[in-house]
DNA sequence: ACCTTAACTTAGTATCGTAGCC
DNA sequence: GGCTACGATACTAAGTTAAGGT
């Protein structure tokens, strides 16, 4: 959700409501733009796949050089997990890179420079598209929504009682099983039964089957990765190097060699027609005869991958990472910043944390008076470094109040954000005013004037005051405590809607205001402008042409009644 | 103590979809 | 049916913050 100001707490729970009732039409909505985006998401992880291999031996060293360090200070918890990932991650990188120089050169001219990590499981074999937790879970469903809306914590005591309990009906419902399903016993085994419940439930008029359809995204297999170069395969006694497709193929029949199915005619006819198909005619002419293929090489590789795979303790083969909310990473390739694929703001994950903003600026409201105070006090103290704390709280506080008189006014002149040029007089209080002069005592220009202060002390004072307390919160309470003021002021209970928008609209600007809200106009804005121009003047001369017809029309009338009288 | 980075937030522009008008 | 305006949504650069590294 954008713009602080823009959501206080009602407004989140409006937001929320607004999807539930608008559910079926944005269900409708969300399908098609699911639809178009496992288009795009299916071509991005065609991309992604293709440029995997771009990866950096550099970042892969920087996490063996991190791995060391982390290892021998014995790292939190956290941090385990996280290397479980990057071990994970450069086992992949391995396996990627072992697939072929000749790729990685290719791939290194093209775009990206890391391969996105992708946050699924292992034994999953398919790509998600998008990725397994809705990439725009924006309109779900209600009940979805609040089922994995509440749980904070979903205590284990919880989770006993529920199996306790299923356990407990299902030994019901086996002694039930056999009974008479229309005596009451049988009631009883139905009402267990929550299967027919739900049926019940979902009962339609007749010859209606469903009355829509959600469509989750189709499950793309990853593109095929080739056998490595010491993995052959033979015929009739001679190693042959298939082409991918062919391989690909074979690797099927491989991967079930100890099958009792290989041994039967019809299996191995089927097969071997279906595998023809993706032959190059090479391959046509030299395969003829299934029984001369030797796949034994094919079938001990992927026996060693799977054994490989149990190998691997519980937490390597759980790729996940709960404890954060990205979907899909990857290095930009221009500044070597990450990127990131996050969920929408309208889900639960966002949803909550923006509601937790709100609850955080809600408890400094409780506390700011002393806030102040206390910073007000400190702007006498005998410590230099409290004193300039104090003036920059007193900075990140202060929201433009009018002070009477102009008389201490600093001059702010900095490159704000995007190198947008700020440039601000602001009237302080004589106090702050003294004390900047301090700060600047014996001082160049170029030296800090915050000598004393830096993000640390500055941080670890305010999470003193109040916990959870930081530069932001500030902001977002002065935001929302003066839109709150300004609708006070602005409205009035028996206004019509639209004035109400306008007062709404007025007390929002209001709030961009102090919160230096910068727009463009639009490119067309000047178009749009001038159109309503002409509209009014082309009204004016409307109103001009009436006038001058009523004028004489009055005049007819009197003429006419001056002759009638007569 | 200072610097860097990962993860997340904020706030801007671009684009899409649709109602209403002609 | 085309055009326009406008709100909603998509996209993303550039912030903030906390934690880790040097």
């Amino acid at each position: 959700m954008s713009g602080d100001h823009l959501h206080n707490d009602s407004q989140i729970e409006a937001d929320f409501r607004l999807n539930d009732s608008h559910k079926h039409k944005d269900k409708h909505k969300d399908r098609e733009h699911r639809h178009k985006e496992h288009k795009k998401d299916k071509d991005k992880d065609r991309e992604k796949s293709k440029h995997s291999n771009s990866e950096h031996k550099d970042s892969e060293k920087k996490h063996k050089e991190k791995e060391k360090t982390k290892h021998k200070d014995g790292s939190s918890e956290k941090h385990k997990d996280k290397h479980k990932d990057r071990d994970k991650e450069r086992r992949k990188e391995e396996k990627i890179r072992a697939a072929g120089d000749a790729k990685i050169k290719k791939e290194k001219e093209n775009g990206f420079s890391s391969p996105p990590r992708i946050k699924d499981e292992p034994e999953d074999d398919g790509y998600f598209a998008p990725p397994k937790e809705d990439i725009k879970p924006l309109k779900r469903l209600r009940d979805e929504d609040d089922a994995d809306y509440k749980p904070k914590k979903i205590k284990t005591e919880d989770i006993k009682k529920e199996k306790k309990r299923k356990s407990e009906e299902e030994e019901v419902i086996w002694n039930l099983i056999g009974e008479d399903l229309f005596t009451k016993q049988g009631d009883h085994l139905m009402s267990l039964c929550h299967v027919f419940e739900r049926w019940e439930e979902e009962r339609y008029p007749e010859g209606i089957k469903w009355k829509f359809l959600e469509h989750k995204g189709p499950v793309f297999a990853p593109p095929y990765e080739p056998l490595p170069e010491s993995v052959k395969f033979y015929y009739d006694g001679k190693v042959m190097k298939l082409s991918p497709k062919a391989e690909e193929v074979a690797t099927f029949f491989a991967k079930m060699l100890d099958h009792e199915y290989t041994t039967k005619e019809i299996f191995r006819k089927n097969f071997f027609k279906d595998w023809r198909k993706e032959m190059t005619n090479d391959e046509k002419n030299t395969i003829t005869n299934l029984s001369k293929c030797d796949f034994t090489q094919m079938s001990q590789y992927f026996k060693a991958q799977s054994e490989a795979r149990k190998q691997m303790s519980k937490e390597e083969k759980l790729v996940h990472d709960n404890k954060v909310t990205w979907l899909v990473s990857w290095t930009e390739n221009i500044q070597g910043s990450i990127k990131y694929i996050m969920l929408n703001p309208s889900s639960r994950i966002k949803g909550e944390k923006d509601w937790q903003k709100y609850e955080t600026a809600r408890r400094l409201k409780k506390c700011v008076d002393k806030i102040r105070n206390q910073y007000r006090e400190d702007w006498k103290s005998k410590e230099m470094k409290v004193r300039q704390r104090a003036v920059a709280l007193y900075f990140i506080d202060k929201v433009g109040t009018e002070l009477d008189g102009q008389e201490y006014v600093v001059e702010f002149d900095f490159p704000g954000k995007d190198s947008i040029r700020y440039y601000n007089k602001v009237p302080v209080e004589k106090r702050v005013f003294k004390n900047l002069q301090l700060f600047m005592e014996n001082k160049q220009p170029e030296d800090d004037l915050f000598d004393r202060l830096n993000t640390g002390i500055l941080n670890k004072h305010l999470q003193d005051l109040m916990e959870g307390l930081t530069a932001k919160v500030f902001r977002t309470y002065n935001a929302s405590i003066t839109l709150q003021q300004q609708l006070k002021e602005l409205t009035a209970p028996d206004e019509n809607v639209p004035a109400k928008i306008l007062s709404y609209n007025r007390a929002n600007r209001a709030v961009a205001i102090l919160c230096n809200h910068q727009r463009a106009p639009p490119k067309t804005f000047e178009k749009s402008m001038m159109n309503l121009q002409s509209k009014i003047d082309a009204k004016k001369d409307q109103l001009a042409d009436a006038r001058r017809d009523l004028k004489s029309a009055k005049a007819d009338a009197k003429v006419m009644k001056d002759a009638k009288t007569k």
